[in-house]
DNA sequence: CGACACTTTGACTGTAGTCAATGTAAGTGG
DNA sequence: CCACTTACATTGACTACAGTCAAAGTGTCG
């Protein structure tokens, strides 16, 4: 379904951008060469769904950012989880995927078929034990969210979140050094999608948006370009 | 430091009640002989903390609750997951828990070392995969949890909540024929622990149940014990 | 320029939270 | 046996935070 929009190419490992730190650094060399021979290269436009409940995609996310979704059956809505540069896409070992994976941004992928790609895991424990390891920290991160949905305001969930990315994101454009305490990044969502990853409204998130600039916790360069003058003040903000 | 005030016994698998649920099921003979030898039967009572950050604890949980909590600086607290026997309990591959386990109700675990256990993940794959469909699962639930938190109403939640426990809860006193759509059971929480657990405070969740009783949808033999006479209609209550 | 997508701002509302009192049941000790 | 305590749950009155509905603002693209 989402073929034909999207443009194939066969995958090139050596030149790989997220070679070593992808499931793909479990792997030896001639592993590695196995694992290429199913590969296929994607490009997903923004706003695209990947992964229907039909038709399950495995790739490995090369740029962009991928929102995972549920959805109550009157139309309200859920991001479940955000995926950067180099997490690993898709639900192993199950008939049908259990939410809708969408480009939140234009996204490149490295795909690879359900069928190859299982038998490859079974053949490769070293493998399936990288992508246990990412899972768990994906459980990890769930929680966390859980911890936010549940009892944070307003304030300190949007706080949360700008940390999150200002983290997570350096691989899709953000500076970021530890030492200096100071960030800066691009939003890869919408004030929409940043609502439904917070179970807020939209016009909740602007709200408190513009409240964190007028106190000057953080700085809008435009409606996407955000610069955090001082993390450490915006970690209090976030509560925890 | 739980150690002085639980039981500890050598365990039986032989005489098992989840021997063939939970992980030891992926195990033959033999390697069952070795988990065997370093496994150990541990009651705790109700409100005890299981894992603190320090001292992490593997188990199979054969009897009672566990509740994994977060708790922000200031004491708001969220219930992340809630574990029923066969679960396995316990953040493997980790430095220390990134939450507590707390029994919600008396408890009993046969409990692994931390060492040994991970040493016999590495040697037999076939447990480690079990553990990694498990969490898998897992994760997949916190997602499911994810949509509840973000987008449910009071009411929804606490259907929701009901509705899970009905059908999770059977090794712990739950009468439910799937064909018969009617459900008996006792919660295995009390008020404040269901709304840590919904992202509520207790008062909303009691004049929930209050709503959910005067509307027939659920009948109340006392506090703890709960008759849905149709199912179908607490579903419905549930959203989704 | 106008159309469109996205965002901000404003006025008002409603759901769930807060604070406080009351209710209920089990357990203890005089 | 009955007062008393303790833990847990319910109910009520009021409040506040975020949601809803509506309008206006901003920026980009054709």
């Amino acid at each position: 379904m989402a073929g034909d929009m999207a443009f194939e190419l066969p995958a090139k490992c050596d030149r790989c951008v997220v070679r070593h730190k992808a499931i793909c650094g479990a792997l030896s060399e001639n592993e590695l060469k196995d694992l290429n021979r199913i590969a296929r290269q994607r490009r997903i436009p923004t706003g695209q769904v990947i992964a229907a409940d039909s038709d399950i995609v495995f790739a490995n996310i090369l740029d962009g950012v991928v929102k995972l979704t549920k959805t109550l059956s009157d139309g309200r809505q859920q991001i479940v989880g955000l995926q950067f540069p180099p997490d690993f896409l898709g639900r192993i070992y199950a008939k049908e995927s259990p939410y809708f994976a969408e480009a939140a941004t234009d996204v490149e992928l490295c795909a690879f078929p359900k069928d190859g790609f299982e038998r490859m895991l079974r053949q490769y424990p070293d493998l399936e034990h990288r992508l246990f390891e990412n899972t768990l920290d994906e459980l990890d991160s769930a929680r966390e969210w859980m911890l936010l949905l549940g009892r944070k305001t307003a304030r300190e969930r949007v706080a949360s979140l700008l940390l999150m990315i200002a983290r997570r994101a350096p691989d899709v454009g953000c500076t970021h050094t530890p030492e200096i305490r100071f960030s800066r990044f691009s939003l890869p969502l919408t004030r929409a999608d940043l609502a439904d990853y917070l179970g807020l409204t939209l016009e909740t998130v602007s709200r408190q948006i513009t409240n964190l600039k007028k106190e000057g916790v953080i700085e809008l360069v435009d409606n996407r370009e955000i610069i955090v003058p001082d993390v450490d003040i915006l970690e209090d903000v976030a509560g925890n």
